[in-house]
DNA sequence: GTGGTCTAGACCACA
DNA sequence: GTGGTCTAGACCACG
Protein backbone atom coordinates (compact mmCIF):
# COMPACT_ATOMS: atom_id res chain seq x y z
CA UNK A 1 0.00 0.00 0.00
CA UNK A 2 1.31 3.50 -1.03
CA UNK A 3 0.91 6.01 1.45
CA UNK A 4 1.83 9.12 0.80
CA UNK A 5 1.67 12.97 2.93
CA UNK A 6 1.70 15.91 2.68
CA UNK A 7 4.03 17.42 5.84
CA UNK A 8 2.93 21.39 4.53
CA UNK A 9 -0.81 20.79 4.28
CA UNK A 10 -2.77 22.14 7.35
CA UNK A 11 -4.42 18.74 8.38
CA UNK A 12 -2.77 16.83 11.17
CA UNK A 13 -0.34 14.10 9.76
CA UNK A 14 -1.89 11.47 11.68
CA UNK A 15 -5.08 12.64 9.86
CA UNK A 16 -3.76 12.64 6.54
CA UNK A 17 -2.18 8.65 7.53
CA UNK A 18 -5.81 7.73 8.63
CA UNK A 19 -7.38 9.14 5.11
CA UNK A 20 -4.66 7.83 3.02
CA UNK A 21 -5.57 4.02 4.36
CA UNK A 22 -9.17 4.96 4.25
CA UNK A 23 -8.59 6.13 0.69
CA UNK A 24 -6.32 3.08 -0.73
CA UNK A 25 -9.43 0.70 0.76
CA UNK A 26 -12.07 2.93 -1.03
CA UNK A 27 -10.38 2.74 -4.00
CA UNK A 28 -9.68 -1.29 -4.04
CA UNK A 29 -5.73 -0.67 -3.70
CA UNK A 30 -5.81 -2.42 -0.66
CA UNK A 31 -8.31 -5.22 0.55
CA UNK A 32 -9.62 -7.17 3.34
CA UNK A 33 -7.07 -9.04 5.28
CA UNK A 34 -3.80 -7.24 4.18
CA UNK A 35 -0.96 -6.29 6.31
CA UNK A 36 -0.17 -2.19 7.10
CA UNK A 37 3.48 -1.22 7.23
CA UNK A 38 4.36 -1.54 10.84
CA UNK A 39 4.37 1.52 12.82
CA UNK A 40 7.94 1.84 13.25
CA UNK A 41 8.47 1.07 9.31
CA UNK A 42 5.49 3.22 8.16
CA UNK A 43 6.97 6.12 10.23
CA UNK A 44 10.38 5.97 8.87
CA UNK A 45 9.45 5.74 5.07
CA UNK A 46 7.09 8.61 5.66
CA UNK A 47 9.79 10.73 7.73
CA UNK A 48 7.25 11.33 10.94
CA UNK A 49 7.26 10.46 14.83
CA UNK A 50 6.39 6.97 15.19
CA UNK A 51 4.06 8.55 17.91
CA UNK A 52 1.64 9.78 14.94
CA UNK A 53 1.59 6.56 13.17
CA UNK A 54 0.39 5.23 16.26
CA UNK A 55 -2.50 7.83 17.07
CA UNK A 56 -3.29 7.38 12.92
CA UNK A 57 -3.71 3.22 13.86
CA UNK A 58 -5.93 3.84 16.83
CA UNK A 59 -8.33 5.86 14.96
CA UNK A 60 -8.35 3.71 12.36
CA UNK A 61 -9.21 0.88 14.59
CA UNK A 62 -11.33 3.42 16.17
CA UNK A 63 -13.44 3.43 12.98
CA UNK A 64 -13.45 -0.41 12.38
CA UNK A 65 -10.95 -0.25 9.37
CA UNK A 66 -8.17 -2.46 10.83
CA UNK A 67 -7.45 -4.64 13.71
CA UNK A 68 -4.25 -5.08 15.72
CA UNK A 69 -3.32 -8.11 16.37
CA UNK A 70 -0.89 -8.56 19.34
CA UNK A 71 3.16 -8.97 17.64
CA UNK A 72 1.51 -9.84 14.08
CA UNK A 73 0.80 -6.64 13.24
CA UNK A 74 -2.43 -4.40 12.11
CA UNK A 75 -4.53 -5.66 9.37
CA UNK A 76 -7.39 -4.23 7.03
CA UNK A 77 -11.14 -6.29 7.78
CA UNK A 78 -13.41 -6.02 5.41
CA UNK A 79 -14.61 -2.31 6.27
CA UNK A 80 -17.24 -2.47 8.71
CA UNK A 81 -19.30 0.18 10.35
CA UNK A 82 -20.52 -1.19 13.70
CA UNK A 83 -22.88 1.81 13.89
CA UNK A 84 -26.33 1.81 14.81
CA UNK A 85 -28.76 2.90 11.21
CA UNK A 86 -29.90 6.08 12.47
CA UNK A 87 -26.33 7.10 13.80
CA UNK A 88 -25.24 5.94 9.94
CA UNK A 89 -27.55 8.39 8.64
CA UNK A 90 -26.76 11.05 10.30
CA UNK A 91 -23.00 10.75 9.64
CA UNK A 92 -23.69 10.90 6.18
CA UNK A 93 -26.35 13.36 6.59
CA UNK A 94 -23.59 15.65 7.96
CA UNK A 95 -20.89 15.00 5.80
CA UNK A 96 -23.46 15.71 2.84
CA UNK A 97 -24.75 18.86 4.50
CA UNK A 98 -21.26 20.31 5.37
CA UNK A 99 -19.94 19.81 1.68
CA UNK A 100 -23.19 21.17 0.07
CA UNK A 101 -23.16 24.36 2.52
CA UNK A 102 -19.24 24.82 1.66
CA UNK A 103 -19.51 23.98 -1.97
CA UNK A 104 -22.30 27.17 -2.04
CA UNK A 105 -20.69 29.50 -0.84
CA UNK A 106 -17.50 28.78 -3.10
CA UNK A 107 -20.32 29.89 -5.69
CA UNK A 108 -20.66 26.11 -7.19
CA UNK A 109 -24.27 25.25 -8.46
CA UNK A 110 -26.00 21.51 -8.11
CA UNK A 111 -24.90 20.56 -11.53
CA UNK A 112 -21.11 20.98 -10.20
CA UNK A 113 -21.72 19.19 -6.94
CA UNK A 114 -23.32 16.13 -9.06
CA UNK A 115 -20.52 16.27 -11.56
CA UNK A 116 -17.97 16.26 -8.48
CA UNK A 117 -19.96 13.40 -6.73
CA UNK A 118 -19.89 11.45 -9.89
CA UNK A 119 -16.45 11.45 -10.66
CA UNK A 120 -15.33 10.53 -6.94
CA UNK A 121 -17.70 7.67 -7.26
CA UNK A 122 -15.97 5.99 -10.55
CA UNK A 123 -12.70 5.61 -8.52
CA UNK A 124 -14.42 4.34 -5.98
CA UNK A 125 -14.64 0.05 -5.92
CA UNK A 126 -17.87 -0.34 -4.27
CA UNK A 127 -19.17 -3.88 -2.88
CA UNK A 128 -21.86 -5.77 -4.55
CA UNK A 129 -24.85 -4.92 -3.43
CA UNK A 130 -26.34 -6.60 -1.04
CA UNK A 131 -29.32 -7.72 -2.65
CA UNK A 132 -31.92 -6.61 -0.04
CA UNK A 133 -31.54 -6.32 3.91
CA UNK B 1 -31.21 34.17 12.39
CA UNK B 2 -31.22 31.35 14.88
CA UNK B 3 -28.16 30.24 15.87
CA UNK B 4 -27.64 26.85 17.71
CA UNK B 5 -24.95 25.05 19.11
CA UNK B 6 -23.99 21.93 20.94
CA UNK B 7 -21.52 22.78 23.75
CA UNK B 8 -20.62 18.87 24.26
CA UNK B 9 -20.08 18.31 20.23
CA UNK B 10 -16.23 17.95 19.57
CA UNK B 11 -16.39 20.50 17.17
CA UNK B 12 -14.96 23.80 18.50
CA UNK B 13 -17.67 26.69 18.88
CA UNK B 14 -16.61 28.86 17.09
CA UNK B 15 -16.50 26.85 14.14
CA UNK B 16 -19.82 25.61 14.92
CA UNK B 17 -21.12 29.40 14.81
CA UNK B 18 -19.42 29.92 11.39
CA UNK B 19 -21.72 26.48 10.41
CA UNK B 20 -24.63 27.69 11.30
CA UNK B 21 -24.62 31.29 9.70
CA UNK B 22 -23.28 29.71 6.62
CA UNK B 23 -25.91 27.42 6.98
CA UNK B 24 -28.90 29.90 7.28
CA UNK B 25 -27.40 31.93 4.17
CA UNK B 26 -27.75 28.74 2.21
CA UNK B 27 -30.88 28.00 2.98
CA UNK B 28 -32.11 31.24 2.42
CA UNK B 29 -33.32 32.33 6.50
CA UNK B 30 -30.79 35.24 5.67
CA UNK B 31 -30.37 37.61 3.29
CA UNK B 32 -27.33 39.89 2.04
CA UNK B 33 -27.36 42.98 4.15
CA UNK B 34 -28.83 41.09 6.90
CA UNK B 35 -27.34 42.09 10.33
CA UNK B 36 -26.31 39.39 12.41
CA UNK B 37 -27.09 39.50 16.13
CA UNK B 38 -23.81 41.84 17.77
CA UNK B 39 -20.99 39.83 19.39
CA UNK B 40 -22.44 40.34 22.75
CA UNK B 41 -25.48 39.50 22.11
CA UNK B 42 -24.57 36.27 20.26
CA UNK B 43 -22.26 35.25 23.09
CA UNK B 44 -24.98 36.05 26.26
CA UNK B 45 -27.83 34.13 24.07
CA UNK B 46 -25.18 31.36 23.03
CA UNK B 47 -23.74 31.54 26.99
CA UNK B 48 -20.35 31.55 25.58
CA UNK B 49 -17.77 33.84 25.78
CA UNK B 50 -17.90 37.04 23.18
CA UNK B 51 -14.10 36.43 22.32
CA UNK B 52 -15.57 32.91 20.88
CA UNK B 53 -18.45 34.89 19.06
CA UNK B 54 -15.36 37.20 17.52
CA UNK B 55 -13.51 34.63 16.08
CA UNK B 56 -16.39 32.89 14.52
CA UNK B 57 -17.21 36.45 12.85
CA UNK B 58 -13.33 37.19 12.08
CA UNK B 59 -13.88 33.35 10.27
CA UNK B 60 -16.79 34.40 8.43
CA UNK B 61 -15.21 37.25 7.79
CA UNK B 62 -12.37 35.41 6.09
CA UNK B 63 -14.81 33.68 4.43
CA UNK B 64 -15.98 36.29 2.21
CA UNK B 65 -19.61 35.73 3.95
CA UNK B 66 -19.97 39.00 6.11
CA UNK B 67 -18.48 42.23 6.67
CA UNK B 68 -17.67 43.71 10.38
CA UNK B 69 -18.07 47.41 10.73
CA UNK B 70 -17.12 48.99 14.03
CA UNK B 71 -19.81 50.84 15.36
CA UNK B 72 -22.28 49.55 12.83
CA UNK B 73 -22.35 45.63 13.36
CA UNK B 74 -22.08 42.48 10.75
CA UNK B 75 -23.72 42.45 7.98
CA UNK B 76 -23.87 39.43 5.11
CA UNK B 77 -22.40 40.42 1.87
CA UNK B 78 -24.02 38.37 -0.62
CA UNK B 79 -20.95 37.91 -2.15
CA UNK B 80 -19.34 35.25 -3.28
CA UNK B 81 -15.88 33.30 -2.56
CA UNK B 82 -13.01 35.18 -3.69
CA UNK B 83 -10.73 32.33 -4.48
CA UNK B 84 -9.21 31.40 -7.95
CA UNK B 85 -10.95 28.95 -10.18
CA UNK B 86 -8.15 26.26 -9.74
CA UNK B 87 -8.35 27.18 -5.85
CA UNK B 88 -11.99 26.71 -5.72
CA UNK B 89 -12.35 23.52 -8.19
CA UNK B 90 -9.72 21.86 -5.86
CA UNK B 91 -11.31 22.55 -2.55
CA UNK B 92 -14.73 21.61 -3.58
CA UNK B 93 -12.88 18.20 -4.90
CA UNK B 94 -10.91 18.02 -1.27
CA UNK B 95 -14.81 18.09 -0.08
CA UNK B 96 -16.46 15.31 -1.94
CA UNK B 97 -13.66 12.71 -2.07
CA UNK B 98 -13.54 13.35 1.59
CA UNK B 99 -17.58 12.87 2.03
CA UNK B 100 -16.93 9.76 -0.37
CA UNK B 101 -14.63 8.33 1.21
CA UNK B 102 -15.93 8.31 4.24
CA UNK B 103 -19.32 7.56 2.86
CA UNK B 104 -17.84 4.29 1.73
CA UNK B 105 -16.20 3.22 5.26
CA UNK B 106 -20.07 3.84 6.59
CA UNK B 107 -21.09 1.01 4.16
CA UNK B 108 -23.31 3.41 1.92
CA UNK B 109 -23.64 2.36 -1.87
CA UNK B 110 -23.38 5.17 -5.01
CA UNK B 111 -27.20 5.97 -4.74
CA UNK B 112 -27.00 6.75 -0.86
CA UNK B 113 -24.76 9.26 -1.92
CA UNK B 114 -26.61 10.55 -4.88
CA UNK B 115 -29.98 10.39 -2.50
CA UNK B 116 -27.83 12.12 0.49
CA UNK B 117 -26.65 14.79 -2.16
CA UNK B 118 -30.14 15.11 -3.78
CA UNK B 119 -31.48 16.27 -0.37
CA UNK B 120 -29.27 18.45 0.72
CA UNK B 121 -29.67 20.23 -2.57
CA UNK B 122 -32.77 20.82 -2.48
CA UNK B 123 -33.07 22.38 1.30
CA UNK B 124 -30.38 25.23 -0.34
CA UNK B 125 -31.19 28.50 -2.26
CA UNK B 126 -28.56 28.29 -5.28
CA UNK B 127 -28.80 31.88 -6.59
CA UNK B 128 -29.69 32.01 -10.72
CA UNK B 129 -26.64 30.72 -12.42
CA UNK B 130 -25.61 34.02 -14.38
CA UNK B 131 -25.50 33.28 -18.23
CA UNK B 132 -23.02 35.88 -19.23
CA UNK B 133 -21.42 38.45 -16.73
CA UNK C 1 13.67 36.42 10.45
CA UNK C 2 14.09 39.18 12.96
CA UNK C 3 10.68 41.17 13.39
CA UNK C 4 10.55 44.17 15.38
CA UNK C 5 7.76 46.38 16.27
CA UNK C 6 6.93 49.91 17.93
CA UNK C 7 4.54 49.42 20.84
CA UNK C 8 3.96 53.38 20.59
CA UNK C 9 2.89 52.90 17.28
CA UNK C 10 -0.66 53.95 16.14
CA UNK C 11 -0.86 50.39 14.33
CA UNK C 12 -2.59 47.27 16.03
CA UNK C 13 0.91 45.27 17.18
CA UNK C 14 -0.37 42.43 15.68
CA UNK C 15 -0.77 44.09 12.37
CA UNK C 16 2.70 45.09 12.73
CA UNK C 17 4.22 41.92 13.10
CA UNK C 18 1.90 40.47 9.91
CA UNK C 19 3.58 43.26 8.31
CA UNK C 20 7.20 42.33 9.32
CA UNK C 21 6.78 39.05 8.31
CA UNK C 22 5.41 39.83 4.79
CA UNK C 23 8.66 42.64 4.63
CA UNK C 24 10.76 39.73 5.33
CA UNK C 25 9.27 37.36 2.75
CA UNK C 26 9.47 40.59 -0.05
CA UNK C 27 13.13 40.79 0.28
CA UNK C 28 13.98 37.51 0.74
CA UNK C 29 15.31 37.60 4.25
CA UNK C 30 12.81 34.77 4.73
CA UNK C 31 11.81 31.46 2.52
CA UNK C 32 9.09 28.98 1.62
CA UNK C 33 9.57 26.36 3.98
CA UNK C 34 11.25 28.65 6.89
CA UNK C 35 9.56 28.12 10.24
CA UNK C 36 8.89 31.12 11.92
CA UNK C 37 9.55 31.46 15.98
CA UNK C 38 7.26 29.84 18.10
CA UNK C 39 3.93 31.78 19.06
CA UNK C 40 5.37 31.71 22.82
CA UNK C 41 9.05 32.44 21.66
CA UNK C 42 8.13 35.64 19.81
CA UNK C 43 6.05 36.99 22.21
CA UNK C 44 8.20 36.58 24.98
CA UNK C 45 10.76 38.12 22.20
CA UNK C 46 8.64 41.41 21.38
CA UNK C 47 7.50 41.32 25.01
CA UNK C 48 3.38 41.10 23.90
CA UNK C 49 0.54 39.13 24.86
CA UNK C 50 1.07 35.03 23.31
CA UNK C 51 -2.64 35.57 21.93
CA UNK C 52 -1.41 38.55 19.89
CA UNK C 53 1.08 36.92 18.26
CA UNK C 54 -1.52 34.15 17.20
CA UNK C 55 -4.29 36.61 15.89
CA UNK C 56 -0.75 37.85 13.91
CA UNK C 57 0.01 33.98 12.66
CA UNK C 58 -3.41 34.02 11.96
CA UNK C 59 -3.94 36.71 9.68
CA UNK C 60 -0.63 35.63 7.58
CA UNK C 61 -2.34 32.34 7.02
CA UNK C 62 -5.40 33.76 6.04
CA UNK C 63 -3.55 35.88 3.78
CA UNK C 64 -1.51 32.71 2.51
CA UNK C 65 1.65 33.55 3.26
CA UNK C 66 2.00 30.91 6.36
CA UNK C 67 0.48 27.68 7.06
CA UNK C 68 0.20 26.83 11.00
CA UNK C 69 0.79 23.15 11.81
CA UNK C 70 0.18 22.02 14.91
CA UNK C 71 2.20 20.44 17.30
CA UNK C 72 5.16 21.27 14.31
CA UNK C 73 5.41 25.39 14.18
CA UNK C 74 4.43 27.59 11.25
CA UNK C 75 5.82 27.52 8.77
CA UNK C 76 6.13 29.76 5.12
CA UNK C 77 4.45 28.44 1.96
CA UNK C 78 5.80 30.32 -1.15
CA UNK C 79 2.69 30.11 -2.16
CA UNK C 80 1.09 33.58 -3.61
CA UNK C 81 -2.33 34.79 -3.22
CA UNK C 82 -5.72 32.18 -3.59
CA UNK C 83 -7.80 35.27 -4.55
CA UNK C 84 -9.13 35.38 -8.70
CA UNK C 85 -7.97 38.12 -10.85
CA UNK C 86 -10.46 40.39 -10.58
CA UNK C 87 -9.81 40.67 -6.57
CA UNK C 88 -6.29 40.74 -7.10
CA UNK C 89 -6.44 43.88 -9.65
CA UNK C 90 -8.70 46.14 -7.61
CA UNK C 91 -6.76 45.22 -4.44
CA UNK C 92 -3.62 46.86 -6.29
CA UNK C 93 -5.75 49.53 -8.08
CA UNK C 94 -7.52 50.49 -4.41
CA UNK C 95 -3.27 50.24 -2.84
CA UNK C 96 -1.83 52.40 -5.50
CA UNK C 97 -4.60 55.09 -6.08
CA UNK C 98 -4.36 55.77 -2.03
CA UNK C 99 -0.94 55.88 -2.25
CA UNK C 100 -0.66 58.36 -4.95
CA UNK C 101 -3.69 60.27 -3.15
CA UNK C 102 -2.09 60.52 -0.18
CA UNK C 103 1.26 61.70 -1.52
CA UNK C 104 -0.43 64.51 -3.55
CA UNK C 105 -1.66 66.03 -0.53
CA UNK C 106 2.02 65.64 1.01
CA UNK C 107 2.83 67.69 -1.96
CA UNK C 108 4.84 65.43 -3.98
CA UNK C 109 5.21 65.59 -7.87
CA UNK C 110 5.14 62.14 -9.83
CA UNK C 111 8.56 62.11 -10.18
CA UNK C 112 9.09 61.88 -6.62
CA UNK C 113 6.20 59.03 -6.87
CA UNK C 114 7.88 57.15 -9.71
CA UNK C 115 11.31 56.93 -7.78
CA UNK C 116 10.06 56.06 -4.48
CA UNK C 117 8.40 52.92 -6.61
CA UNK C 118 11.43 52.14 -7.89
CA UNK C 119 13.75 52.34 -4.82
CA UNK C 120 10.94 49.90 -2.79
CA UNK C 121 10.98 47.68 -6.30
CA UNK C 122 15.02 47.41 -5.72
CA UNK C 123 15.06 45.58 -2.27
CA UNK C 124 12.01 42.92 -2.90
CA UNK C 125 12.96 39.96 -4.46
CA UNK C 126 10.15 39.24 -7.12
CA UNK C 127 10.23 35.99 -8.35
CA UNK C 128 10.73 35.03 -12.07
CA UNK C 129 7.96 35.64 -14.07
CA UNK C 130 6.83 32.38 -15.41
CA UNK C 131 6.40 32.76 -19.17
CA UNK C 132 4.20 29.31 -19.71
CA UNK C 133 2.45 27.21 -16.64
CA UNK D 1 -18.31 68.67 -4.69
CA UNK D 2 -19.79 64.52 -5.46
CA UNK D 3 -19.19 62.72 -1.98
CA UNK D 4 -20.21 59.04 -2.19
CA UNK D 5 -19.43 56.19 0.38
CA UNK D 6 -20.20 52.78 0.57
CA UNK D 7 -21.46 51.78 3.62
CA UNK D 8 -20.98 48.20 3.07
CA UNK D 9 -17.69 48.54 2.91
CA UNK D 10 -15.10 47.64 5.80
CA UNK D 11 -13.22 51.04 5.53
CA UNK D 12 -14.85 52.98 8.31
CA UNK D 13 -17.54 55.83 7.15
CA UNK D 14 -15.26 58.86 8.30
CA UNK D 15 -12.55 57.78 6.92
CA UNK D 16 -14.19 57.14 3.35
CA UNK D 17 -15.42 60.85 3.70
CA UNK D 18 -11.49 61.62 4.26
CA UNK D 19 -10.46 59.92 1.51
CA UNK D 20 -13.26 61.19 -1.20
CA UNK D 21 -12.56 64.77 -0.24
CA UNK D 22 -8.95 64.29 -0.51
CA UNK D 23 -9.79 62.38 -4.03
CA UNK D 24 -11.88 65.22 -5.32
CA UNK D 25 -9.31 67.91 -4.44
CA UNK D 26 -6.29 65.66 -6.20
CA UNK D 27 -8.52 64.95 -9.36
CA UNK D 28 -9.57 68.73 -9.77
CA UNK D 29 -12.40 68.07 -9.43
CA UNK D 30 -12.19 70.70 -6.23
CA UNK D 31 -10.14 73.19 -5.90
CA UNK D 32 -9.17 75.58 -2.73
CA UNK D 33 -11.11 78.12 -1.64
CA UNK D 34 -14.65 75.37 -1.94
CA UNK D 35 -17.02 75.40 0.51
CA UNK D 36 -17.76 71.97 1.62
CA UNK D 37 -21.39 70.92 2.45
CA UNK D 38 -22.25 71.50 6.10
CA UNK D 39 -22.07 68.63 8.62
CA UNK D 40 -25.94 68.49 8.73
CA UNK D 41 -25.84 68.45 4.61
CA UNK D 42 -23.64 65.87 3.95
CA UNK D 43 -24.75 63.54 6.55
CA UNK D 44 -28.21 63.77 5.40
CA UNK D 45 -27.03 63.31 2.10
CA UNK D 46 -25.05 60.58 2.97
CA UNK D 47 -27.79 58.92 5.09
CA UNK D 48 -24.87 58.94 8.25
CA UNK D 49 -24.76 60.53 11.39
CA UNK D 50 -23.66 63.82 11.46
CA UNK D 51 -21.08 62.91 14.31
CA UNK D 52 -19.49 60.97 11.80
CA UNK D 53 -19.04 63.79 9.13
CA UNK D 54 -17.49 65.93 11.93
CA UNK D 55 -15.11 63.23 13.05
CA UNK D 56 -13.98 63.21 8.90
CA UNK D 57 -13.92 66.99 8.69
CA UNK D 58 -11.65 66.99 12.13
CA UNK D 59 -9.45 64.71 10.05
CA UNK D 60 -8.95 66.54 7.10
CA UNK D 61 -8.52 69.62 9.15
CA UNK D 62 -5.92 67.64 11.23
CA UNK D 63 -4.12 66.97 7.59
CA UNK D 64 -4.21 70.23 6.42
CA UNK D 65 -7.11 69.85 3.45
CA UNK D 66 -9.69 72.22 4.97
CA UNK D 67 -10.12 74.96 7.62
CA UNK D 68 -12.95 75.40 9.58
CA UNK D 69 -14.61 78.64 9.90
CA UNK D 70 -16.73 79.75 12.71
CA UNK D 71 -20.29 80.48 11.62
CA UNK D 72 -18.75 80.23 7.59
CA UNK D 73 -18.07 76.60 7.23
CA UNK D 74 -15.32 74.55 5.86
CA UNK D 75 -13.39 75.51 3.02
CA UNK D 76 -10.48 73.70 1.11
CA UNK D 77 -7.13 74.86 1.73
CA UNK D 78 -4.48 74.78 -1.37
CA UNK D 79 -2.77 71.54 -0.57
CA UNK D 80 -0.61 72.38 2.37
CA UNK D 81 1.46 69.55 3.96
CA UNK D 82 2.50 71.62 7.19
CA UNK D 83 5.09 68.56 7.54
CA UNK D 84 8.73 68.88 7.94
CA UNK D 85 10.83 67.73 5.04
CA UNK D 86 12.12 64.64 6.87
CA UNK D 87 9.30 63.31 7.97
CA UNK D 88 7.00 64.17 4.79
CA UNK D 89 9.81 61.63 3.09
CA UNK D 90 9.68 59.11 5.85
CA UNK D 91 5.45 59.18 4.91
CA UNK D 92 6.18 58.85 1.29
CA UNK D 93 8.21 55.50 1.92
CA UNK D 94 6.16 54.04 4.22
CA UNK D 95 3.30 54.36 1.79
CA UNK D 96 5.08 52.89 -1.14
CA UNK D 97 6.82 50.95 0.89
CA UNK D 98 3.15 49.21 2.00
CA UNK D 99 1.90 49.19 -1.69
CA UNK D 100 4.66 47.14 -3.10
CA UNK D 101 4.92 44.63 -0.15
CA UNK D 102 1.20 44.05 -0.69
CA UNK D 103 1.57 44.27 -4.58
CA UNK D 104 4.13 41.58 -3.98
CA UNK D 105 2.20 38.88 -1.90
CA UNK D 106 -0.54 39.63 -4.35
CA UNK D 107 1.44 38.27 -7.15
CA UNK D 108 1.79 41.12 -9.31
CA UNK D 109 5.46 42.03 -10.65
CA UNK D 110 7.34 45.26 -11.18
CA UNK D 111 5.44 46.27 -14.42
CA UNK D 112 2.66 45.91 -13.08
CA UNK D 113 3.06 48.68 -10.11
CA UNK D 114 4.64 50.82 -12.57
CA UNK D 115 1.45 50.78 -14.67
CA UNK D 116 -1.06 50.83 -11.62
CA UNK D 117 0.88 53.60 -10.69
CA UNK D 118 1.15 55.82 -14.68
CA UNK D 119 -2.51 54.96 -14.62
CA UNK D 120 -3.09 56.65 -11.26
CA UNK D 121 -0.93 59.63 -11.94
CA UNK D 122 -2.77 60.42 -15.11
CA UNK D 123 -6.12 60.86 -12.96
CA UNK D 124 -4.30 63.20 -10.57
CA UNK D 125 -4.27 66.84 -11.21
CA UNK D 126 -0.49 67.97 -10.08
CA UNK D 127 0.07 71.20 -9.73
CA UNK D 128 3.26 73.14 -11.66
CA UNK D 129 6.24 72.08 -10.11
CA UNK D 130 7.68 74.89 -8.15
CA UNK D 131 11.49 75.22 -10.00
CA UNK D 132 13.51 74.85 -7.54
CA UNK D 133 12.91 74.73 -3.53
C1' DG E 1 -24.49 51.05 21.55
C1' DT E 2 -21.25 48.64 18.06
C1' DG E 3 -16.73 46.15 16.83
C1' DG E 4 -11.19 46.21 17.57
C1' DT E 5 -7.36 45.30 20.26
C1' DC E 6 -4.81 43.58 24.06
C1' DT E 7 -3.79 41.13 28.30
C1' DA E 8 -3.83 37.01 31.44
C1' DG E 9 -4.23 32.49 32.20
C1' DA E 10 -6.38 27.92 31.54
C1' DC E 11 -6.71 23.28 29.26
C1' DC E 12 -6.51 20.35 25.14
C1' DA E 13 -4.60 18.26 20.69
C1' DC E 14 -0.63 17.25 17.82
C1' DA E 15 4.42 15.81 16.78
C1' DG F 1 7.71 21.21 22.90
C1' DT F 2 4.24 23.02 19.27
C1' DG F 3 -0.35 25.29 17.97
C1' DG F 4 -5.85 25.38 19.04
C1' DT F 5 -9.52 26.71 21.80
C1' DC F 6 -11.84 29.02 25.42
C1' DT F 7 -12.61 32.12 29.27
C1' DA F 8 -12.39 36.67 31.71
C1' DG F 9 -11.97 41.28 31.72
C1' DA F 10 -9.89 45.68 30.24
C1' DC F 11 -9.71 49.88 27.23
C1' DC F 12 -10.14 52.14 22.71
C1' DA F 13 -12.34 53.51 18.12
C1' DC F 14 -16.52 54.10 15.37
C1' DG F 15 -21.51 55.59 14.55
Amino acid sequence: MIIRIDPTAAEPLFEQVVFAVKTAVARGTAKAGDRLPSVRELARELAINPNTVVRAYEALERDGVIVRRQGAGCFLTGRGSDLAGSERRKQLQDLMRRTVTEAFHLGFQPEDLRKALDQNLDQVQFPEPRSQS
